[in-house]
DNA sequence: AGCGACATGTAAGCGGTTACATGATTCT
DNA sequence: AGAATCATGTAACCGCTTACATGTCGCT
């Protein structure tokens, strides 16, 4: 379960509220985690039952109780656990792959708007790593240089991935381009 | 819901089982979508319901029947809706990453222990890629030189995300390791 | 004697998504 | 007047994984 260990993550930086975890999860790790409100809910109530976080109830008027969470030593033990035990290795799901394999069946102008709507979107998100790259706030939880450091690595990684697919998907193009006779031509 | 379209696009290629479903999962897709059994055989009930695919019993001895799965007209329309709606852009969920940004909080070596790792299964699969590439006996439910093209260009798929990842990895670690004094040193 | 291929499934549980429910404050 | 922000949650459902259950045939 990473995403119990992804908030244990969170609150070693910075004590936080499940309304703030949120935020991050959308913000900073949302290329490569996403999270909803009623799992972090969830997941936080999960580790203060197992003794990893520890709550902190500040009452405000008008609106519900913050309940801000703390890591505790059996969370921060935890965290740590996660840490050294080796990822599995990324076993992508691509329901766009799929797709496109089994194109075949249908005409041709299918499988290439499949390819070009693919293109647009890589480049919408290609950009908007670059922009993240450009935005220093992002970094302002990191308690070091080298902290900072691991954040830009985890968007270039992104950003590498979006070019990656772009130039695959040109080279795609390019050859289904080169082959349209299906058997017969003029 | 991928997975039945995914089965019924096997079954437009050729009628087959459950358990040969089960071998094409593994064998062809595998890279970039996986299926167990009892999922298999739940989306077979389901499409079957749903008047997408007609069973054909054959009757074997000392052994189960085999149910041979046939696309029914119903079902190849299904195809071709799911075919021609847009995929939504592919989320990727990394547990690596998670990883690699939180383990700010330990030791430096977790952090380059992790991306040792991620390189070496990073070219495990790289020569899994490569090695399947050469093997042509995967494209022989190809019923074409363009269906057999679209399989093809899947894996180098699988292969450039692999080659984008160790680049970047190269990357990282140098990267990390021009940062170690971590506030002070000589 | 044991393992792998063939061939079917069920049951329990987990992780994730979507919809629902409540309600004040502040900005446009 | 309406939308966004802050702040908490519950309930239902869906897709996927893991473990369990059964049984023959052929190879080593």
């Amino acid at each position: 379960m990473s995403l119990q260990h992804a908030i244990l993550g969170f609150l070693d930086l910075e004590p936080s509220t499940g309304y703030t975890l949120d935020q991050r999860f959308a913000g900073s790790v949302g290329s490569f985690w996403t999270a909803t409100r009623s799992q972090i809910y969830r997941e936080l109530h999960a580790a203060e039952r197992a003794g990893r976080v520890r709550v902190e109830v500040v009452p405000q008027d008008g609106r519900p109780a913050r309940k801000v969470y703390h890591l505790t030593e059996a969370g921060r033990a935890a965290l740590a656990d996660w840490l050294a035990e080796p990822v599995g290795p990324a076993q992508l799901r691509d329901p766009f792959l799929l797709k496109l394999v089994f194109s075949a069946s249908a005409p041709p102008e299918v499988t290439d708007g499949l390819l070009a709507h693919l293109q647009a979107e890589l480049e919408a998100s290609r950009a908007e790593y670059a922009a993240r790259l450009e935005r220093p706030e992002i970094f302002t939880l990191a308690r070091s240089e080298r902290e900072a450091l691991l954040w830009r690595l985890s968007i270039e990684n992104g950003l590498a991935w979006c070019e990656a697919q772009l130039a695959w998907a040109a080279r795609a193009r390019a050859a289904l381009a080169e082959e349209p006779p299906e058997g017969g031509c003029a």
